[in-house]
RNA sequence: GGUGAGAUGGGUGAGUGGCUUAAACCAGCAGUUUGCUAAACUGCCGUACGGGAUUACCGUACCGGGGGUUCGAAUCCCCCUCUCACCGCCA
């Protein structure tokens, strides 16, 4: 969320920005500012009334102690006004800052400088394209249909276990799974990230905190009897690892990469859009997180974007990154970038990264702060990307090297899954 | 699932109603001393919000969370959450 600081000494600057999410504050900011001025006028009147409840309540010690009973009677007396009218102000002053609190959080981040203006997907900016997108003959099947002809994932049987949307992986299908997990996971450890392996349950703090909840409670599988979620990606396990922690200057750079299982309940869409693996409720992803002090944030995310591009290049991919305009992007954002894929036989590009600064929105969330040159305690800035989700990367590796019946798999990706080909 | 014990600052840990403005020790920071390393000594050493000359300083809140009793609560009462130990079950 935003901070009411810089809501209050720059609220023209906030408008401006979100309105290039096309989030029209103008009204929110004012209605804020207003709660905010009130909710100092009340502190500043509960304290004093606070201050002079103590003060008499000392003096009634001391009146006890020198045997002044009528001194402290009155004394008791003047305390329980104070009281009476303390519970008054309290009363009002959390009615005015609920209010606040449930306001502030309607306001999305704030776009950076780079993002453009734009409503939808077709205005985001394609700012690179890498490798060549195959010429595949007439009789080029679609992933789904790979599959099911190589035996390699089982969408029917992962129905009869759970629930559409749930694969069953097998054999060389279960072993690419692992190659590929392991390969990212090694490239990333290889560029200074540090591996972790986060529970995928997490507790309503942690939802809280990276913002999955309380507004997107429905994306989420919740197990009830203990009131945990299934993680919808690592990035919200491995960043409440910073949640409610004061770094120090020598902390940084975090650098930290996960594997985890992500479930998503996302219903919504149909057809082709969710064929195959283009849109599962479970499915395999890696992901990096750093958390940088904010004058690093903007290298750290170009760092991060050469890295996915790395990877991608290894694995010989047709991609194009996007910028993401002000329509498309989270409303946690403050400027994102998507890595898409080109999946050959389905004629379409398909998002396997995404790339993102959060600036200090979720920092400031999290209470995740650090203690900057001067001893000051500021927010941090944390970011996140994928590298890479599975499935979709599956899906063009199947599309894009079948020849003859077969699958080749990529020279980087051998070594891991200890074959040249599947079929 | 059963039984018991707990939750206090960065850590250990004292604190059974006012002398706590949370002791002491450890860690950390600054300084003094000093051939080096080290040690000793002195001082500083939580967070949030508010006020303020935006240094200093002052006020309020916070001892797992919420509520209550009381003039006054870390301390007493109620509810909740979590942790640990042992037993049971278990990869």
């Amino acid at each position: 969320m935003l901070t009411l600081k810089l809501l209050r000494e720059n609220p023209e600057f906030v408008i401006s920005r979100l309105a290039v999410k096309n989030f029209d504050a103008a009204e929110l900011v004012e209605k804020i500012n207003l709660l905010d001025k009130n909710r100092r006028a009340f502190q500043a009147e509960l304290d004093e009334c606070l201050a002079q409840q103590k003060q008499k309540a000392a003096a009634i010690g001391s009146f006890m102690k020198e045997g002044k009973k009528e001194e402290a009677e009155e004394a008791k007396k003047e305390v329980a006004a104070l009281k009476e009218k303390s519970k008054e102000l309290e009363a009002k002053s959390d009615e005015n800052n609920a209010e606040l609190n449930s306001l502030i959080v309607l306001l999305p981040n704030l776009p950076c400088a780079q993002v453009p203006e734009g409503k939808g997907a077709e205005d985001n900016v394609v700012v690179k394209m890498g490798n060549k997108i195959p010429e595949l003959g007439p009789d080029a099947l679609p992933h789904w249909e790979l599959a099911k002809k190589l035996d390699i994932i089982d969408f029917d049987l992962g129905v009869k276990l759970t629930g559409a949307g749930f694969p069953v992986y097998k054999g060389k299908g279960a072993r690419l799974q692992r190659a590929l997990i392991n390969m990212f996971l090694d490239i990333n450890t290889a560029a200074g990230y540090l591996e972790v392996e986060p529970p995928v349950m997490v507790n309503e703090a942690s939802g809280f905190g990276t913002g999955q909840l309380p507004d997107k409670e429905g994306q989420m599988y919740h197990a009830n009897l203990d009131n945990y979620y299934l993680v919808p990606t690592a990035e919200v396990p491995v960043t409440n690892i910073y949640r409610d922690v004061i770094l120090t200057g020598d902390d940084f750079p975090v650098k930290m990469t996960a594997y985890t299982p992500c479930f998503r309940r996302e219903a919504g869409s149909y057809g082709k859009d969710v064929r195959g693996l283009n849109r599962l409720h479970q499915f395999d992803k890696v992901e990096i997180v750093r958390i940088e002090k904010p004058e690093n944030s903007y290298a750290a995310l170009d760092d991060m974007i050469a890295h996915v591009e790395g990877i991608v290049n290894k694995l010989e991919l047709p991609y194009r990154i996007l910028r993401l305009c002000g329509g498309d992007m989270s409303f946690t954002s403050a400027i994102t970038y998507d890595f898409e894929v080109y999946s050959a036989a389905q004629g379409r590009w398909l998002e396997i990264s995404s790339v993102s600064n959060f600036e200090s929105y979720q920092a400031n969330r999290l209470k995740l702060r650090y203690r900057d040159a001067e001893g000051k305690i500021q927010l941090a800035h944390t970011l996140n990307g994928s590298s890479l989700a599975l499935p979709r990367v599956v899906a063009a590796l199947l599309e894009n090297n079948q020849k003859d019946g077969k699958i080749i798999i990529p020279e980087a990706l051998r070594p891991y899954t200890g074959f040249d080909c599947i079929g």
